[in-house]
DNA sequence: GAACTATACGGAAAAGCTTTCCGCTTAAGC
DNA sequence: GCTTAAGCGGAAAGCTTTTCCGTATAGTTC
């Protein structure tokens, strides 16, 4: 269907400046938070601002970009702790590491849900991208037994996300009770 | 220690543009978003710039007191609630206030935690306000024998306002699910 | 390896929003 | 009704994002 009309293989230096913005981007975000002007990041980039808007023509797509590199990094780091763990520990090992991936990302994680439009994409890709990822390990870890409860990979992956905004030893407790709920499941037979 | 200095009584057309300001921006926030143009509040509200600003010299103190105004609402339902209800079903009734309240405001909940400082007082207005609220409820429920569990108001406070951000179908799940974990908390003797 | 051209760059200008300022209006007290 | 100080409206200032365009340069051709 959509496919690439003229895929245009970009420029070397166009190519270089998009990773140094990107990076940059990735600083002042943790530093200065989501909001801090864009000149502060193309400075740091060392790039102009035009050159900042030819390649994020808004400044919510450098903020997209900027997650969804951290999102792709999180999913691709589960196939090797599932090769190198337990289903269980596996479970444990990414949602630790999707915590942590998550902490950094403060301001980020809630503009997702601020409402702006300019972010409707968003959810869509993190659930493309992590679904599938966070599903697997949940469903390997069921059949072995660890788990009772079924809840969509979904759910948990919002939870969890939504808990890490504030601060990660909190969102470490209340993940523990999440986990505890799911592994204790009443019995008592609620749909 | 705090006491008011000079109370001054404002003028009655001062306190009707304060009111009608707040409520201006309660709607405009719920339909175009807590970023909304001031103008578009002052407009609503039927004065000018300058007054809203006169009120609210910064554009976060209008986000703020709209908050307020609404956890002032939530915690002033329970006692009611409280008289009117069992412990358990008190508890239930006022998690389901707290949830739909939360419901309406969105983007304000997600900008409280967007590392702002404007918003930085937030959540310490909201803790001592629906804290001990809360801690009451909680505290009653656990007595009656209901709740297993011990969480701290703040943690069980945050959790659900941070989960009603996804919207109130999913929010009504994952909080069955932390009801679940506080009444059948894991014995396994973990701290 | 020099010339050519389309791509990309930088920063100045435009547009939009928040916040300040100040002359005019009006409520409150006498 | 007159006085006066609180309060009002909207124009102007200050900042940020976003656009524009003349200049520079990577990639290509001879």
């Amino acid at each position: 269907m959509t496919e690439t009309p003229a895929p245009r293989p970009l420029r070397a230096d166009a190519r270089r400046n998009v990773d140094a913005l990107l990076e940059a981007a990735r600083t002042v975000f943790g530093t200065s938070g989501v909001d801090a002007p864009a000149k502060e990041i193309a400075d740091l980039a060392g790039v102009g601002v035009g050159t900042l808007y030819r390649h994020f023509p808004l400044r919510s797509d450098l903020v997209k970009a900027v997650f969804q590199r951290g999102v792709d990094a999180c999913a691709d780091a589960a196939p090797a702790l599932s090769a190198a763990h337990e289903p269980g520990a596996a479970l444990a090992e990414w949602l630790l590491r999707y915590t942590e991936f998550l902490a950094t990302k403060r301001g980020l994680a809630s503009a997702l849900h601020s409402g702006d439009p300019a972010f409707e994409s968003l959810p869509g890709y993190f659930m493309g991208r992590l679904g599938p990822t966070l599903g697997t390990l949940l469903e390997t870890a069921r059949s072995s037994g660890e788990i009772q409860a079924d809840v969509t990979p979904e759910d948990l992956l919002y939870a969890v996300a939504t808990l890490s905004q504030h601060g990660v030893a909190y969102s470490g407790r209340m993940v523990a009770l999440l986990v505890d709920g799911l592994r204790y499941r009443a019995v008592s037979g609620r749909s």
